[in-house]
DNA sequence: ACCTGAACACCGTTCAAGT
DNA sequence: ACCTGAACACCGTTCAAGT
């Protein structure tokens, strides 16, 4: 299997090394050219401009992670499967913040390929909701909604602990998984 | 009372005004002295680069919200007092999303005055919830665990919201407040 | 102590031109 | 269709100098 990968493929994965590594300010149209082995302008052929460049890398990772979620939940019980997922969007937040940031972060250009890649992880997390609800894992109610609760507890976790807003004196102690457990634990119990 | 405001603070004003209409990028540093009838230059005085006047802005809006904070819940009951400081949590990060963005973003800089305003923030918040425990309206445990629980949905919820991550579709009508208070019924029914 | 003007390095973006 | 080199406007930061 020969990899031909084009140059708009090598554009977005030089600045998705580049985003990890200082985050958006450190992925420079020069640097991205420099790396791809283009000249500093020619990303302008492929994307409209830096910003969509970056789009392109957070739609890229959102595939990658519903592709993740759909590994991880395939074959177990609805419940273990709901929380595995939990904590891992939770991981993975903390060990790639900067991507993170750039996925949940604020767009000005509305990329549709970045809105479809959204829409379906977020389907995706839906339907394990809903699954777990059909097997007494979690009360009933609105799936939607339910999935809404549960991603913005996760979400909010990791977001308040990257930024160090979230009890940072180690008396409460508490990690973004663990509140991802508490959450399931008091719904569990409903 | 005559308004004898510094440089310094007015700096502050000035880069607020520029944050809140166009973000951080809007905030140059040129613009800022212009606009505060210095030089281009003259922040350089007052702060040690552009990351340490954003902390400054930050910093002086975390105080505000305590105060807001304070007047919210002052003479109510602990249960209504906390709804309410949730929900003051969320329309501000709706009506702000700017203001919202920096404050719980990315430091380098490890600003002690941000630093500070964040510490008192959290320990206000804790006491509330602590108070909703003492009366009944919040179940018992580690109130910083607890406080970390409501803050991380809060907190998650809006910034889901604002990302357009969160069930744009309509189906779950699924609006941050609409979080906070399925959190809070479900935490006072256990 | 506080401020200014010039200068430097860097970056996003545009443009005319090349194959 | 895809790429290049030069150029423009803008910005953070530094520096020597002024009061």
């Amino acid at each position: 299997m020969v990899a031909t990968t084009s140059t708009r493929e090598r554009l977005v994965e030089v600045a998705t090394g580049l985003l990890e590594e200082g985050g958006p300010s450190a992925v420079t149209l020069r640097e991205v050219g420099h790396r791809a082995g283009v000249s500093h302008n020619a990303p302008y052929k492929h994307f409209a401009d830096k910003e969509d460049l970056l789009a392109a890398v957070a739609a890229a990772q959102l595939r990658a992670n519903r592709a993740t979620v759909q590994h991880l939940s395939d074959g177990r019980p609805p419940g273990e499967a709901l929380r595995l997922v939990l904590h891992a969007y939770v991981s993975r937040a903390m060990e790639h913040p900067e991507m993170f940031r750039l996925i949940y972060g604020r767009w000005r250009t509305d990329s549709a390929e970045l809105g479809q890649a959204a829409h379906e992880a977020r389907s995706l997390l839906v339907s394990l909701v809903q699954a777990a609800q059909d097997s007494g894992d979690l009360p009933p109610g609105d799936p939607d909604r339910m999935t809404a609760l549960l991603q913005a507890l996760a979400h909010g976790a990791a977001d308040l602990a990257l930024s160090g807003h979230l009890a940072k004196d180690g008396k409460g102690h508490a990690e973004p998984g663990d509140l991802v457990d508490d959450l399931l634990a008091r719904l569990a119990t409903t």
